[in-house]
DNA sequence: AATGGTCAAGTCAGC
DNA sequence: GCTGACTTGACCATT
């Protein structure tokens, strides 16, 4: 098991996350984005290795308007070399590296337009990948997407749409299920007839359940995992007090976690935590699961 | 230097 | 019909 947070570290003064305005485009503007963004990428794992945090989410910011049409720059060989040592850094000391493309990705809309846009999106998410030199267990993750009336067959079109991705998309997608439309049971059907892994994302999988235990839960999605897909994924996080059901929490209630794990026990995953105070988090954790059999790390 | 409206992109639920 | 939520931030015009 390796313990992760998405995106962004809050606490060691750089963001990698750095974006414009798409008004402000320029070749000039996105090159010293990008080189900012790959520099805090850079000390954000090393970071995350100081302090056993081996498992890390990709922000989908890291080259802005990568898949707009504004953008006809090649980023992926200016920055190739960059990218490779990122990579080999990442594997050498056994990283899970993912990222997760925003709402608008969407392979199973019935509009061709978005479709390709999201098409496009997905392609630039596997480029990055593909440039540090991650193999298939560096996962893309997306949910089904609408359901358009008609969930059946929005279930099908997404189907249909991924058996046409591109090589390099397919071999890294995998399908989360949603806190609305579309259940865990959902994503393991999608899955069968799609040949593409489940990720499980627990707090969602409470909002929207197709009604199993998280042992059985965890079983079901991890027989979706085969051995070039890496560890399953499993996504977590705690309910925000007082919020609306489903909305994330400012910090990980450290009581729930500990029987997170000791429920999930013994099945093994790379855990991601989605909480809104990141690698504050993540440390708290990392040092609850120290002691755990199943914990990747240096130890104590 | 601080602030608040706004930002490439889509969809749905709830008012 | 509009707004907020989604993994939520961060930019930037204005003061």
């Amino acid at each position: 098991m390796r313990i992760g947070y998405p995106c962004i570290n809050r606490g060691i003064g750089c963001t990698g996350a750095a974006t414009f305005r798409l008004k402000s485009y320029s070749e000039e503007r996105l090159i010293a984005t990008v080189k900012g963004n790959l520099a805090c990428l850079d000390a954000v794992l090393r970071y995350n290795l100081a302090h056993d945090i081996l498992f890390f989410r990709i922000t989908s910011d890291l080259v802005p308007f990568a898949s707009h049409p504004v953008c006809t720059f090649d980023w992926s060989a200016h920055f190739g070399e960059t990218l490779a040592r990122l990579g080999e850094f990442a594997r050498c000391h056994r990283f899970r590296l993912t990222m997760h493309p925003d709402q608008f990705v969407l392979l199973n809309s019935p509009s061709d337009d978005v479709n390709a846009r999201s098409i496009a999106e997905l392609l630039y998410h596997a480029e990055v990948l593909d440039a540090m030199g991650m193999g298939p267990d560096a996962k893309i993750q997306i949910h089904i997407g609408g359901a358009y009336g008609d969930r059946e067959g929005s279930l099908a079109r997404f189907v249909r749409r991924c058996a046409v991705l591109d090589r390099r998309i397919r071999r890294r997608l995998v399908v989360e299920n949603d806190d609305r439309l579309f259940t865990l049971a959902d994503c393991v059907r999608v899955s069968e007839d799609a040949g593409i892994p489940v990720v499980l994302d627990w707090f969602h999988h409470q909002v929207n359940s197709s009604g199993e235990s998280l042992k059985e839960a965890l079983a079901r999605a991890a027989v979706t995992w085969g051995p070039s897909h890496g560890p399953p994924l499993v996504d977590y996080s705690s309910q925000k007090a007082g919020a609306r059901q489903g909305s994330h929490a400012e910090s990980i209630d450290m009581g729930d976690f500990a029987s997170f794990l000791a429920e999930s026990d013994p099945h093994d995953f790379d855990l991601m935590l989605e909480i809104k105070d990141k690698e504050a988090s993540a440390l708290k954790a990392v040092a609850s699961a120290r002691g755990d059999p199943r914990f990747l790390g240096k130890g104590p």
